[in-house]
DNA sequence: TCGTAGTGGAACACAGTTGTTCCATGACGG
DNA sequence: CCGTCATGGAACAACTGTGTTCCACTACGA
């Protein structure tokens, strides 16, 4: 078992927590100002883990994690492909400040090549099924996707008075036109 | 005169001009490997921008003037709003590397608010003359521009195979469609 | 009550960055 | 040929972040 202690646990993901959300602001912040985040000595940080790197590939192995979930929740091979990049993007848009550092590109082991053909799947399933522009190519509209999730929770993040739900329709409406095909 | 010697303004153009190539790339990175792509002693680095914020502030103003010549070549009060953005996004995209900067944040006293009106004027008259989505809001329109200008840079600078025209057709097309009314 | 697990703080050595000073060198014009 | 201008290199002190060690404290179960 790696269960080891439940507390042991419970500090551990506070502390793979507290990193996501201060290295998504700024990708050199230091384990100091991690460990204080996370409500924690810098002693107990470097207990459990050795050096930078290994906190830095935690967190990008909890975020393979928390991307694959909302892949799973996002049910991606029912409906066009434009619904299931669409239902991607609402379960992505919660993942909140993660969004930030996959975007940042800091996090480049995350998600393994695997993951990214299967989105690539989608999205040819899109142009084959009329669902998707088939004048942009499947990468483009990847890169789309990951930068208009990140443009939203920016959105989001500077204009208290926006609504999750309102940003998320904006979102949705801004990137289903990209996508649309012309003569629809 | 501020002319000065004209060898000096060109080191100082040729450091102002490499922060701007390896900031875009990494916020942190340190004033000697800045000095080393500007081909230039770290001394004489020293001797032009007495600290680091004082080569920040000079790339921000340098940042500021490119973006502002941009705006003027893209002559944003000929035509819709729409098109007056498309044309500026073409503009902005031959800033390069520079986007990268803008887009991280770090630059942000590049552009004063009186920028930033101006735009949201441009986009408000798109959302008159029917050229924009009233339903989109000015600054998130904004938002979405940058993004997608970001977008385009990182995906071209990956993909060699791909050429300029092709990507900013590519963004066009994309950010055309987003932007568009919905019963056009 | 005692032992252990989990923790935090203080202190240290080490490395990298920054900003400074001083000196030597090459270019260029008078 | 000489002076100056711009530069590069070496060396230095100060600071910050990192990784480590050691010791003290608290909670909790046997």
């Amino acid at each position: 078992m790696a269960v080891t202690s439940g507390v042991k646990n419970r500090t551990r993901q506070a502390i793979i927590d507290a990193a996501i959300d201060l290295l998504a602001g700024n990708p050199a912040c230091s384990l100091g100002e991690i460990a204080a985040a996370a409500q924690v000595g810098r002693t107990t940080l470097h207990r459990y883990f050795g050096e930078r790197a290994d906190l830095l590939s935690a967190v990008a192995s909890e975020g393979g994690e928390r991307l694959g979930r909302a892949a799973t929740l996002a049910d991606l091979d029912r409906g066009t492909g434009a619904e299931a990049l669409l239902r991607l993007c609402r379960e992505y848009f919660d993942l909140g400040s993660l969004l930030s550092l996959m975007f940042s590109g800091q996090g480049g082991e995350c998600w393994e090549s695997q993951d990214e053909q299967y989105l690539i799947g989608v999205i040819e399933r899109g142009h084959a099924d009329g669902s998707i522009d088939p004048a942009l190519p499947s990468d483009w509209v990847l890169t789309l996707l990951w930068s208009q999730l990140y443009a939203a929770w920016e959105y989001r993040a500077q204009r208290q008075e926006a609504s999750r739900h309102h940003v998320l329709d904006l979102l949705t409406r801004t990137l289903s036109n990209a996508l649309r095909p012309p003569q629809s």
